[in-house]
DNA sequence: GCGGCCGGTTGATCTAAATCAACGCCAGCC
DNA sequence: GGCTGGCGTTGATTTAGATCAACCGGCCGC
């Protein structure tokens, strides 16, 4: 299995329970907040939500109340048209703030969906923001977790309008093996959890086009791959992909 | 001109002034506020800043210490890559927050430049989260435009990621629009602010590509333009664009 | 008044990616 | 064990938009 954690990991039983003991410390809302903090963000995020492979956390429409933090697993976000035309808007690996779409118009404005088994927590917004007047610690880390939701999304908007399909390959599995590599994880090897259609989607290209960048990447001798497993033989020389391939 | 003042307007003097008195009031921060949160708003916000077309609002990596809110006039930010390749990842106007991508890092992650002379409200972050935790709806509130900073970005990411170059124009068309109404102004006539350089940057296309969709729209029927001024012939029929274009 | 430049339009040609199509592989299931 | 369907790869062809190029009109500065 091409995904090592390399970090101290927790075992199963303490995963389960709160935020003080949680591995995703210094990823999730509680980074930064001191002991008895953390214990009253725990009291807000005793739900859990435990979901198959292809359940949804939460619908376009449905009524907003929670934030989801994602303990393991795999999800993706999706908006959607009239016409039935979808684009997939993010993918979400554990320690990551979901649902934060919802909050302007009190409705989810997206579909989460869970790419493989997955667990979340579920924090109750009006809870959140009433400790979050009483904590500035961790009010200040929800605006950065927001805030870095607003530039993670205009780095997409950058590749969406003006990168070509290898350019727009290369930077997400680059973002991939940042963050499998903030988590503890190989930075080099990992296991994809979505098809080729959620990447194109994803990045703006049809999944053929995907395969064949992919299998491009792979000729340069930068990568390897087969199927869903992911190899990066040259981080450095990948990242010259971007802004270097044609013009 | 084209464009029309609607509802009722305050005089200059007014407009000089605080939040309580602004007329942004129902667009901006202060919504939804009692009377005494508004003032204290007020003293948050004494120091505007007057830019002249091309300037400056602030720059990529400039360090972070207020949000902006717009008072008058047109803002155009941009993300750009090492290469030189620019992407404007939003146009801004009147009573619309501008900054908040700054605060996960504490540095400006895009420029902010005035497309015509402008005012905006300089609010410092440190004493919004503190009166923030004082004043819930002032909470919520900013919640809320941080939220729909999100949304916003989703749809882009939407129109980037797979619409044609017709529905692109027409979606930005229609945004302009509605916001434009939303002020009190006319949804149907509208002076563009921007080049078609700095549209065809937002929707992911070239200038040419940008210039014959306005043409494409116009032989339709659907829309008159005369180098920056826009009129919209059929706001409904140009919806119908969107989605029904080919495919 | 004139020249130059910037912004915009339009035409001709090129090209990256979409589309259409065929095929291979594997997993799950009768 | 063989069948089926989902996922992925690859090839041939088409096409939307990019690129290259010419031209127009208005504005600014000299």
């Amino acid at each position: 299995m091409p995904q090592r954690p390399v970090l101290k990991l927790v075992d199963i039983t303490a995963l389960k329970a709160t935020c003080s003991v949680c591995s995703l410390h210094e990823l999730c809302l509680p980074m930064g907040l001191a002991m008895d903090e953390v214990e009253a963000l725990d009291r807000l995020t005793e739900r859990r939500r435990i979901l198959k492979k292809g359940e949804k956390l939460y619908s376009i429409g449905s009524s907003f109340g929670a934030l989801f933090a994602v303990r393991y697993g795999f999800f993706k976000t999706q908006v959607l048209q009239e016409d039935g035309r979808e684009q997939v808007t993010g993918f979400h690996m554990m320690g990551e703030l979901m649902g934060m779409d919802a909050i302007s118009s009190d409705a989810h404005t997206c579909d989460a969906v869970a790419l493989e088994d997955s667990e979340a927590c579920e924090i109750d917004f009006t809870q959140l923001e009433r400790l979050s007047r009483a904590v500035p610690a961790l009010q200040h880390q929800f605006h950065k977790l927001m805030s870095r939701e607003i530039v993670r999304d205009h780095g997409v908007m950058l590749l969406l309008g003006s990168m070509r399909a290898e350019e727009r390959l290369a930077t997400f599995l680059l973002n991939l093996s940042q963050r499998f590599a903030a988590r503890g994880y190989s930075a080099t090897d990992f296991v994809l959890r979505m098809t080729r259609e959620e990447i194109g989607s994803y990045l703006g290209l049809k999944l053929e086009t995907v395969s064949r960048a992919f299998s491009r990447l792979q000729n340069q001798g930068l990568i390897t791959v087969q199927g869903r497993e992911v190899k990066i033989s040259h981080l450095s020389r990948l990242r010259t992909v971007i802004s270097h391939c044609t013009s």
